[in-house]
DNA sequence: ATAGGGTTAG
């Protein structure tokens, strides 16, 4: 059907165009043209239809036909009819015309194909700085930075002037480039002298290149100084700061962006969002989701995303939920989000409920999808199920990264059969890791196997010797078996060895303002009062048949002191604070930087049966959903 | 004919 209606249009030209020569209209050279579309030829695409074609010179008409070709080939991302095109071109009257191959070359490096691009360059007889240009911000956009950074000093070489075009280009590629070295600055220099950098598109490549440099203050100055603003340069440096944490910075930025009249778009909300979910402010974030809902903004993908997994990483399972449900469109990333968040709230269960949707909808799971759903079956014990999907990754083709490996040797460690979990380790196609000596080490805490930890934690201080944590857990390992001495000596390791032990903090956030806790914090306007809080939960628990386990404090000093100690973990004073400070009945949320520590966990789930409240702990590996005395972890963490 | 910004895991 298509080649028809081309075959006829390429009848009326030749009928129309005598002078033109036979073979650039004969039939069987146009008509192979799979066309992406029919309708092309008669809407107005490069301000030509196909009738105007029949005005003018012959040459003039096929160059219109060879340009919207590659246009559409170039939006559709089809090389492969693109390289159709590019056969006719090449033996036509334009193949050696510089604008034709720029087009070419254009199609090639918007499509990804850089080697064809790149063959077209060089096989062109003349050049122009568009050519070089188009070549530059192929690899550029493409993460082939270096090559940019090549090739822009070669066009300079060879006398080529860059513009405000090749200028982004090269500093979004010198941003990208590894290793850093200064090459950015010089950069900045080079645009300065040319007068390019305050134009917008360059000064915002420039600052985005300082924020990914870390350097805020010099990305603050490019933008000041900027001739115009428009809502890309208010994103960059919203997206800036979101990177680099700094949440408030870019909540700031964004009133700001309002003020100023600019309207956010999905780039500014998925940053923010982001920001929130990492820093855990889930009140501003639920603000800025308000304002989206009210400006009307539709919800797409790539902010969805990022707000299912800020709903989820702020303890909000059930609203991460409903953003999913919502969502028009939904991408691998939208169900890997959700899986995600099940997984580390430790719903196995709904997790391969949604994974087998998943397939059913015909999304093709990836590594991520796999690994969310391993996850998920290690968080919750289901063993059978996560040997069934590792067993299905290998099946569809994906092979097994480290960390799916780490979840397997998690649910054997579960289960209790680490003699299989250390086989597994030793059968595996991959050098082991420290994460997954790590998973070991964990598992032996939990199952109290003094032996095999001490050999698992070999392996992970010679792999990781600057992480804290495995030192602690074998201290644990050695102190909940009475090995006093043994602890002593881990102890003294970690001293000898400087590596330090991250102090803990927990916090909650009450109306807008986080409240951060550290152990025995004595600097709280509250504190009398949590402590008084404290105390009187504590006679409750106690009740309930808690008793402290001291195996989890560090510090060597006699038991009596020990008992003190742990009553003013971080994690516990929160909890007072958040009592004293929510109304009755309303779910607590905390969020710890360290994994929250046993002792802890056996208070807390006491807690959650005597107030009668849902309690979230977020600490840094999973959430525990607390609630009528027991734990969504299964005390297995 | 050529330019700059955003998502999930670890």
């Amino acid at each position: 059907m298509l080649s028809t209606s081309v075959s006829v249009t390429s009848r009326l030209l030749y009928r129309g165009l005598g002078s033109i020569p036979a073979p650039l209209y004969d039939d069987s050279i146009i008509e192979p043209l799979g066309f992406p579309s029919n309708d092309n030829l008669h809407r107005s695409r490069n301000g030509v239809r196909v009738f105007d074609l029949l005005e003018g010179n012959g040459a003039t008409a096929l160059r219109c036909l060879y340009n919207m070709l590659l246009k559409e080939c170039t939006v559709s991302k089809r090389v492969d009819q693109g390289k159709t095109v590019h056969a006719h071109v090449a033996k036509s009257l334009f193949r050696c015309e510089v604008v034709m191959n720029n087009t070419l070359l254009n199609m090639y490096a918007k499509c990804g194909s850089l080697e064809e691009a790149r063959k077209v360059f060089d096989e062109m007889p003349q050049r122009d700085f568009v050519t070089w240009t188009t070549l530059i911000s192929g690899y550029s956009q493409h993460g082939q930075p270096i090559d940019a950074l090549v090739l822009f000093i070669q066009m300079l070489r060879d006398g080529f002037i860059p513009n405000e075009f090749t200028l982004s280009s090269v500093v979004k590629a010198a941003a990208a480039a590894e290793p850093r070295g200064c090459c950015g600055q010089q950069l900045h220099g080079f645009c300065l002298k040319c007068g390019y950098d305050l134009n917008v598109h360059v000064g915002s490549s420039l600052l985005d290149m300082y924020t990914r440099y870390g350097l805020m203050d010099d990305a603050q100055l490019v933008f000041d100084a900027l001739e115009s603003r428009n809502d890309v340069s208010w994103n960059v440096l919203i997206a800036g700061h979101a990177r680099r944490c700094g949440t408030e910075k870019a909540l700031e930025l964004f009133q700001r962006m309002l003020r100023e009249g600019f309207r956010p778009s999905h780039f500014s909300y998925s940053s923010i969002f982001g920001a929130c979910s990492s820093t855990g402010f889930l009140e501003q974030g639920k603000w800025v989701h308000a304002y989206m809902i009210k400006s009307g903004e539709k919800l797409v993908a790539f902010a969805g995303n990022t707000l299912i997994d800020m709903y989820a990483k702020s303890g909000s399972i059930h609203d991460a939920r409903k953003i999913f449900d919502r969502l028009a469109k939904r991408d691998v990333v939208s169900w890997n989000s959700l899986l995600t968040a099940y997984a580390q709230h430790g719903f196995g269960r709904e997790a391969v409920c949604l994974f087998e949707e998943m397939r059913k909808a015909e999304i093709t799971p990836n590594e991520i999808s796999f690994l969310s759903v391993l996850t998920a079956c290690s968080h919750s014990g289901l063993l059978d199920e996560g040997w069934h999907y590792f067993e299905l990754m290998k099946r569809d083709g994906i092979v097994p990264k480290a960390w799916h490996y780490v979840t397997i040797v998690d649910l054997l460690g579960r289960s209790g059969d680490l003699d299989r979990a250390l086989r597994f380790i030793r059968e595996m196609p991959i050098e082991p890791t420290a994460a997954i000596w790590k998973a070991l080490l964990n598992a032996c805490r939990m199952h109290k196997n003094v032996e095999l930890g001490a050999y698992a934690a070999e392996h992970v201080f010679e792999l990781d010797p600057d992480d804290p944590g495995p030192h602690v857990i074998l201290y644990n390992i050695y102190a909940s078996g009475g090995r006093w001495n043994d602890a002593a000596r881990v102890r003294k390791k970690m001293k000898e060895s400087g590596v330090k032990k991250e102090p803990a903090c927990s916090w909650v956030e009450i109306e807008n303002a986080i409240h951060m806790f550290v152990a025995n914090d004595e600097r709280h306007p509250q504190r009398e009062e949590i402590s008084r809080k404290w105390e009187e939960i504590y006679a409750k628990i106690k009740d309930l048949g808690y008793v402290p386990d001291t195996s989890h404090v560090v510090v060597h000093v006699d038991q009596q002191e020990r008992e003190v100690n742990l009553q003013y973990h971080s994690e516990k004073i929160a909890l007072a604070f958040a009592l004293l400070n929510t109304p009755p009945g309303s779910t607590i949320h905390i969020k710890k930087n360290i994994r929250v520590c046993g002792d802890c966990h056996s208070a807390i789930k006491l807690v959650s049966k005597v107030v009668e409240r849902e309690i979230i702990v977020r600490d840094t590996n999973r959430f525990h959903h607390f609630r009528d005395g027991t734990c969504s972890c299964g005390d297995y963490w």
